[in-house]
Formats: structure tokens, sequence, C-alpha cells
DNA sequence: CATGAATGAGGATTCATTCAT
DNA sequence: TATGAATGAATCCTCATTCAT
């Protein structure tokens, strides 16, 4: 029963199915057939909407890097008078998201990032995702702290959120939100508060 | 050229040529064909000496944490009497050991990460490892701080070690250790100076 | 050239191919290739209809017991009413049925047999197989005899059958109807009669 | 530690690891690795002492059919004087012989059946073995009947005895020793009393 | 006489992709 | 638009055989 119209709710519907699979079998194991069964569609129509399973899986990843560009944004959003360690907080929140935190999510990050060190395409998409919370963070660090600085710091929290999310999704367990905040939320005060005394010794 | 004894050198020429190949085409386009060309050796002689490729893979992953503990081990053993921030940061160098951070050891350790999540054994065997590490820092952290506090500070040390570790193999640069013995630093002493101010308002 | 409706043509394909093939080289040098150059189809469509291999010998062991069933059945539709030596001697012509005595079928029995002793689900099918002509014949001979007589003679004859196949496929030379006919003839008469002075010295 | 002497240890070593492992798995999964284990010896030592593996099961062939010939001849032995149904049922009992009706020989025999409708080597020992039973059988009955009398009733025999031991083998259930009795005695007493009634009519 | 390391051909299976309907 | 039949390359694994020691 051929519809028009169909091509967003097929979309949708086949990147929901690829990112339910990735949860249960990994990357690697995901078959068109198997994707296409949950989807509950035929395998021929992923060639039509989305070329081939690279294709999908790039929509895929498309996908959940817009979801986290959106936490961020959303939160950032009411925030634009407030203070830097408001915004920064704002974006480690965005970061720590339901979206991106339920094991589903983690999974097909994990799974995306070790596909995109060997997959041109996915590598691009990860970059960016990746450059713009650097990017970010920086930007929000600069309004209180000289370049340099700045940038150490924002690397810094990156690499924390990152690390955070990394050992939550590898330990199996749920994300500990709160302990997240506390650490973050820590080393964005210390950051901010100026760290002289060790900035002496490099 | 049957020889006795060979089951060692084996064994290393074949994890040698599973981590190389890793490193140029990924743990899932590693066919064990490619291997074992490269390792200059039949394919057979994978099932001989590991079972399957399964065996293989989870070999090469227990070398790599092998390594890993190792570069630790090494680093803390001289390091008896020394202060806990002294120790502290050699436990940080063995994660940053050259062994640890080159390309080929970081896309084999992210590869073995997104694995892990979809097999069992390997699973198993990153648990080990992704625990030990938080044991270490936690009972050095617990010589100078309150058994919370002190875990909180290797959870954080241990995320942001990974962080570091992890957006360092996905930017496809090489590792920073400067950059990443900074913030490391800074964190531990910030944790060891001290942190009552930020624990007030939790 | 994909249609529709195709499963039972192709299905019927692959299980001619699958005897033809057993006939020349038997079951277990029987290569899936063989079998699908043989129906002119690809290797991957025996997946496609029988998930593996050992789906398509299944398949096609149910296809020769059924064609035996319905030798038999064919034969003693139209003797409701008649003798019981007849009717048995329709189960024994049904058995000795052309589809079940030409070479290709004798062998395919014979490697069935040998392969349903290490192989579950085989062994079930045969077992199957195997008690129903038990059965048949036990009831026929039951309209005569007393029980315990009727089971030792279905017994003896169901023997008698297999062993006249087997010594046939054996022997490498066509099946002797003629003498499978007399044999089991005699037999039949001879228990019919009665053998009284017989079972007396038991 | 190389002994002289050995060939026959070694030998019949070898065959009875053959038939175990042929009675566990069969003889197509049966891998030289397996018999080897099973021995206790090293895989290299079947080619030494068989050529290779169709040597070691052509000799266990060759070793269960020396057997069945063994348990025939000693009992028809001591029988040089006695009558035909007592030789007959002697030649009977021979081929009910435990070594022949335990579930290793009888799967043995049953793959060795199967075999050799596709190894003309297999083939040989089998079609010598077959017809000797029939030749055997054929001998005695014709000192009581007329030549194709004889041959009819040796041919009918050996069925019954093949068939008794493949439907016996098929059921996996043990060999029931006293309904084959009871069935060759009878059959042999009906031929060897004469059964002109039933001739007439042929 | 005996070992077991090493080979590599051969087979089953999987799966992305194509395409007639 | 949508299906699912069909392909066949690619891969893993098994295993008989060889042979240096």
């Amino acid at each position: 029963m051929p519809k028009v119209g169909m091509q967003p709710i097929r979309r949708r519907q086949l990147i929901d199915a690829t990112l339910s699979t990735i949860n249960d079998v990994g990357i690697n194991d995901a078959t068109i057939a198997q994707i296409a069964r949950r989807a509950g569609v035929s395998t021929g129509i992923i060639s039509h909407y989305f070329k081939d399973k690279n294709g999908l899986l790039e929509a895929t990843m498309r996908d959940i890097t817009r979801q986290l560009r959106d936490a961020v944004a959303s939160r950032l959003k009411p925030l634009a008078q407030a203070s830097t360690e408001t915004r920064l907080l704002a974006i480690v929140e965005g970061n720590f998201d339901d979206s991106q935190v339920h094991s589903a999510a983690m999974k097909a990050w994990l799974d995306f990032w070790a596909s995109s060190m060997h997959q041109p395409q996915l590598g691009r998409l990860e970059r960016v995702s990746s450059r713009r919370l650097f990017s970010t963070l920086a930007a929000e660090f600069r309004r209180d702290l000289p370049r340099e600085q700045a940038r150490l710091a924002a690397h810094g929290l990156a690499s924390m959120i990152d690390g955070l999310w990394l050992r939550a999704a590898l330990s199996g367990e749920p994300f500990n939100l709160h302990i997240a905040r506390t650490l973050t939320t820590q080393f964005i005060r210390q950051q901010l508060a100026g760290t002289e005394s060790l900035r002496k010794e490099e």
C-alpha cells in the first residue's frame, strides 16, 4: 500500500529501528534484515531511503548528534544573560540529557566512536560533534579567562564529560547524574576561580 | 617447519599482528586471513593457538590490559614511600605510557570498548581493567581524604584520564601528554587541597 | 529474476537436487554448492528457504518419508473391505513402490538412517516413519491374530521388508521385486495360518 | 619413548578408539584428532600405522567383519554333525553375538553401510561380508532343500537378520534377542518344513 | 617410534545489494 | 512506494596431511 509523503515517517522509523538494533546487538552485528524487520518493513526499502547501509548509519549518527546539539541549545537559549558558570553547567546538563545517557544512546555513541576511527564519513561527523563541544565550552570560559587558560579549561571539561560518559557506558550501570554534576561543578568553579598557584609551575 | 616450544613465540606474533591489523582497519574489518598474512603464518594456526577468532581478540585485549597494568605498576613500585600526589601522578603517567597512547593502542582500546558492550567475555576483561584504575586511584586518595571524598576524587580522575584518552583517540592527532599532565595535576592537587567550600553546598 | 510465490517451486527444486546429489556422492559429500549448482540456483538461496544445510536435509528426508506414506496409503485406500492378507500385501507393495526402490531412494534412505543415529532431528523423523510401518502392520495382523502374536508378526514383517531393502541397496543391484514379493507373501500367509506348533515350544 | 613391537598394540588401540568415536559422533564427524586423543596418541601416528584416515576406517571395518566371521565360525565349529536347523540357528546366533549387537557395533555397521555406498574400498569389504552370510545360509539350506528354494530361503533369512538388526539400531533401544530368535526360528522351521502349498501358486 | 606444529584447501554461512513485480 | 526473491562475494572454521625434531 504505497503512500505519498512517507519519507519522513519511514526515515524516522528506520533510524529508530537502527538505534534499537544497535542497543541490542551492536553496530557490527546489526544487519539490514534485522533493522528492517524491527521497523516492520522490507529490506529493499532501506536502499530506497538511505541508498545503502552506510547511509542509514550515517543518518542515525547525524540523528543522535542533532539530539545532543538540541539538548544543549535548548538549555542555553533562556540563559543568554546568565553567568558563565550557569551557562557552563547548562552545557554540561545538555550533555547529560536523558536522550544521551540512556543505555541505548551510550552504546550507540560508543559504537559510532569506534566506527568513526575507520570510516571517514562517520569520523567527520564525530569530529564536528566533538569540536562543537570544545568550542562551546571554550567560548564560555573565554568570557572569564585568558585565551590559553580558557582552552585548557574547555579541554579539561570536555574530557571529563566524555570520560564520565564513557565509564558509565562501560560499567553497564545507569548513568549517575548526581556524581557527574558534582565533579563537573567542582571543575568549573575551580577553573573560574583561578588556578594561579598551579599555573605558576608550568 | 614445526618446532617445539613455539607457542609463546606464535602467540606474541599473532597478538602483534592483530593489534597492527586493528590499527589499520579496525577490529571489525580485521579478518583472520589478514592477521595471519601479517604474522606470516597460515590461517589455521590461529585456531591451533587461540581456538578461534574470538580467542585471539580476547588474548589481544588481555595483552593490552596487562601492558597498562605493568606500566602503572612499574612506576608505582619505586614510590612506596612517596607522597600521595607523587603516587597519583605516577598512576596517571602509567595510563599515558607510550604503550597506551600510540595510535594503534588507542584504536585498539576504543574498538575493544565498543566490542565489550556486546561481547560478555570482552566486557568482563574491560570491567576488571576499568575497576582496577578506579580502585588504585581511590586507595591513594584514601590516604589523605575521607572515604566518600576519596571515591569521588577517584571517579573524577579516572574519568578525566579516560576522557583525555578518548578525545585524543577520536581527534586523530597524537596524544598531547603535556596538556594531559597539566589537567590531571590540577585535578589531583585540588582534590588533595580539600574542597570544603564546594562540598558544603551539596 | 525474483518472483512471488516461488517458495514451493524452489523447495521442490532444491529437494530434488539434494536427492540427486545424495545419489551421486552420498549425504556426506553433498555440498551446498553442489546442490545449488544442480538446482541451477545460488548457494544463498538455500538458507533463504531452508535456513541451513540441515534444514534442507531434514526437508528432504521428510519428503521421502512422505512419499513412502503416500505409496502405502494410496494402495490401502481402495482396499477398505479387503482381506487381511490382501491389505498386508498392499502395505508391502507400498514399501516396494518405485519411488522407494530406485537406486537414488535407497541410497538416500541408507544415508538418512546412518545420519539419524547421530542427528536428533533426523532421528525423530526416522523413528516416526519406522514406527508407522510397525503400527500399520500390527493393526492389520491384529484383525486375525491375538495381540502379542500380531505384534510379533508385525515386527517380523517390518524387519523382512527393511532387510530386503537394505540388502538390495548394499548389493548395488536393482531391487528384485519378485523375490521380495515371494518372501513377504510366504511370511504373511504363515503368520496368518497360525503357528501354534511353533509357539508351543517357547 | 619409542618401543619395538608396538604395531599390533597401536593398531588395536586406534581401531578401538575409532569404534568408540564412531559410537559417539558417527563416522562422518569422527576426526583424526578426536580418535588420536581418545587413543592417547598423537595425530601423526595414524598415518604411520594406517597411511591415512581411510586406511584406519578400512581396518576398523575389517575388524568388525572379522569379529562377525569369528562369532559365526566359533559357533559352527562344534556342530559339524548337527542338524541343518541347529546349524542355521547357530549362524543366526553368531550374527546376534554380543560383539555385534551392542550399540557401538550397530552404529558402526550402519555407518559403514552408508559409507560403503560411496566408497569403493569399503563397498568391497561390505559386499564380501554380505555375500558370506548369504552363502553360508544357502549352503546349509541346500542340505535339505532344492537349489532355488535354498537360495530363496537364504535370501529371506539374511534379510530378516539384517532387518532385525537394522530396526534395533534405528530404534535406539537394546537389541531384543528373544524376539529375534523367535522370528528367525519360525522362519527356518517353515522353510525346512516345506512350503509346497505356497510355492504352488508362484 | 612418536610428537604436535603448520599448512591450506574446502565448506557452511552470512549479508549487503539488486531488481522484477 | 514497497516487497522479498535471488545473488555471490567474503569470512570463519575445520581437518586431513605433512614433516622437522
